[in-house]
RNA sequence: GCGCCCGUAGCUCAGCUGGAUAGAGUAUCGGCCUCCGAAGCCGAGGGUCGUGGGUUCGAAUCCCGCCGGGCGCACCA
């Protein structure tokens, strides 16, 4: 349990006994109160802006209703001095038994410190990646992929039955081309000088062993034969090679799905005239023309009639095309059947992780998802940014056409997926990542996974030590757990049980938030408090975690170091990062 | 022209959805290895939070106007 939302209503249990014994008017509306840490530990360990909130429903001024709720407070058992501070912030030190409590809790728990029953097991859907099956993944889509992971992993944590989804875009003229290409690959394995891979078509060296395969397995029957005979036929094997490739690209960064969605699938089993359909028994849907887009010169626009959406009842900004001027669906058709259609299988909260390429498309989605779940369905997209790569400070370049762009794969085995995926969670979402693959493969502190790292392997070594120094103690967590917990008296120690119980707490803002970064920042602060404590040990002997002639005092000390690793361990658990015994 | 994202230390970025004296890393300078791993720690300097208003007990955070950057703007996917 997150040990804010436990002051919280220990505070609001506080207000009420006040209210019953008369000394505060009954029927306060604590809906704004919150408890929380300080930004300045000085402050102390617990911070509560009740007073501000509350004194206007009171009819007190702020200062008069701190003084009354910290004289209850003074007699909570957890709590050591209760201070009043500022415009009226009502501060609370907690006790020792409070940090003790903590440790004990988070070696208790194990693994499963830190879980959050917040999501109280609600269905939420994460569709992330969703590259198309037209080649193997490059390294744009290895944010969104690191980022949808981690974000899904972070869901769990906090409660939530999360399903991983990938959407595959395999219905459109991309898909065509593809089996086009292979077909040419497909002639080249028997022998056919196919000379220079026509413009238009996917030039990359990856659709060779497609070909090969075609060609073994069917030998020359397709050779000479139109195209309307082998298209079907070559595309859906195409398809199914470049889907595996992709699988075998996000297992390489250790990404697993639970679900692949079929975009063709949607279209043959006629899920898309049913969401028009859908749409226009609500009346939602017309045949109308479109403005041309103003400021940008579209040199073949002409106006002609389409079904249209009527997006703008929604909050979109133009009304939206669902089918083309020859008839046949847009994308924006096939997404909105495919969002009813996750909504349909019980999501309701949903959550899309786009390229920032796409921002255009967030409004008519969300008005989409409105229209289609009569506002009851949530959307959440999020957009990532940009990776800059760079090598040694100068930018890399890429280039898709001339089929030599980077591929996810090649960056996994150059730099390791561990490091790869941290690096991409350390930044927001929506912000440029620079992400310089020589810096990174030196290992060195411009790194940031080795700083936490580092705090893990150091624990580690600590762990070993222990063993060597005191072989017939028991030295497991839950062993650990019952140690004497009132022999950590010093600044630092206290410090870090603070921080590492936070970490519930940390998970739950993280999640609400779609914010996988905040874990993170969270780690390296984490990481820090370790760090300034171990070098205390080495300034002070007295502080050393282990003495051999204290046994009690290193067993509470092991105690807070295992804990510490704890948290590392399933902080980065959520990135999917494992960190490593020894460095 | 419209929409979305972003302007915070020299540089790269956090800032817990409105809280107290705005923080890290890096870079610069000064300290710390006979001692559990110095890939680390401690300290110093460095800021009109782009800008001008507004909302209120209180704004880097929310609203509006500018300035400066990025992305996207029929029927492509």
């Amino acid at each position: 349990m997150n040990i804010f939302t436990q002051i919280r209503n220990n505070i609001i249990d506080a207000l009420e006994h006040l209210e019953q014994a008369g000394k505060l008017p009954s029927g306060l509306n604590t809906a704004r109160l919150v408890a929380e840490p300080p930004r300045d530990a000085a402050h102390g360990d617990a911070a509560t802006n009740a007073a501000m909130v509350l004194a206007g429903q009171a009819g007190m001024k702020p200062r008069e209703f701190a003084e009354i709720l910290a004289a209850e407070l003074q007699s909570l058992p957890i709590v050591d001095a209760v201070e009043i501070a500022g415009p009226g912030f009502v501060n609370m030190r907690l006790s020792k038994v409070f940090w003790d409590a903590c440790l004990k809790d988070i070696l208790s728990q194990g693994e499963k410190y830190g879980d959050s029953d917040m999501g109280k097991g609600r269905k939420k859907n994460v569709e992330f990646v969703s590259a198309n099956p037209t080649g193997p993944m490059h390294i744009g889509h290895s944010r969104g992929a690191v980022f949808g992971d981690a974000l899904a992993s972070l869901l769990e944590k906090a409660g939530y039955d999360v399903t991983r989804e990938y959407y595959i875009n395999d219905a459109g003229a991309q898909v065509d081309v593809l089996a086009r290409s292979a077909y040419l690959r497909y002639k080249e394995a028997l022998g056919e000088d196919i000379g220079k891979i026509p413009e238009g078509l996917y030039p990359g060296d990856y659709l060779i062993p497609v070909g090969k395969a075609l060609a073994e397995r069917d030998g020359d029957k397709w050779l000479d034969k139109p195209e309307s005979e082998w298209l079907k036929e070559f595309r859906t094997f195409a398809i199914d090679r470049m889907m595996d490739m992709i699988r075998a690209d996000l297992a390489a960064l250790g990404i697993k799905f639970d679900v692949f969605s079929s975009e063709r699938a949607l279209v043959e089993s006629g899920k898309i005239d049913e969401v028009i359909e859908f749409l226009r028994a609500k009346g939602l849907i017309y045949e109308g023309v479109l403005e041309p887009p103003k400021g940008k010169i579209v040199e073949d626009y002409e106006p002609h009639p389409q079904t249209l959406f009527k997006a703008t009842l929604f909050g979109d900004d133009v009304d939206r095309a669902l089918k083309k001027s020859n008839g046949f669906q847009t994308y924006f058709a096939s997404d909105m059947a495919y969002h009813l259609d996750k909504y349909r299988r019980g999501f309701t909260d949903m959550i899309d992780v786009w390229g920032a390429d796409h921002a255009g498309y967030v409004k008519r989605m969300t008005a989409a998802i409105k229209a289609l779940t009569d506002g009851k369905g949530k959307l959440d997209v999020k957009l990532c940014q940009m990776v800059n790569l760079m090598c040694d400070g100068e930018p890399m370049k890429m280039s898709k056409r001339a089929g030599r762009f980077v591929t996810l794969r090649d960056m996994v085995d150059a730099v390791g997926k561990d490091v790869m995926r941290f690096i991409m969670l350390t930044r927001k979402n929506d912000a440029h990542l620079d992400f310089d693959v020589e810096k990174v493969k030196e290992q060195s502190k411009d790194n940031p996974v080795f700083y936490v790292n580092y705090a893990y392997a150091r624990a580690c070594s600590v762990r070993r030590r222990a063993a060597e120094m005191f072989p017939d103690r028991d030295l497991s967590l839950s062993a650990l757990a019952g140690a004497d917990f009132s022999l950590l008296t010093d600044e630092a120690e206290i410090a870090l049980i603070r921080q590492l119980a936070d970490f519930p707490r940390q998970i739950e803002i993280a999640a609400a938030a779609h914010e996988p970064h905040r874990i993170a920042y969270y780690l390296n602060d984490t990481a820090a408090a370790f760090h300034g404590l171990w070098n205390k040990g080495r300034d002070n002997t007295e502080l050393r975690f282990l003495e051999s002639g204290k046994p009690e005092l290193s067993m509470a000390r092991l105690a807070l170091v295992e804990a510490a690793a704890l948290v590392v361990q399933s902080g980065l658990a959520v990135f999917g990062v494992v960190p490593a015994q020894e460095m």
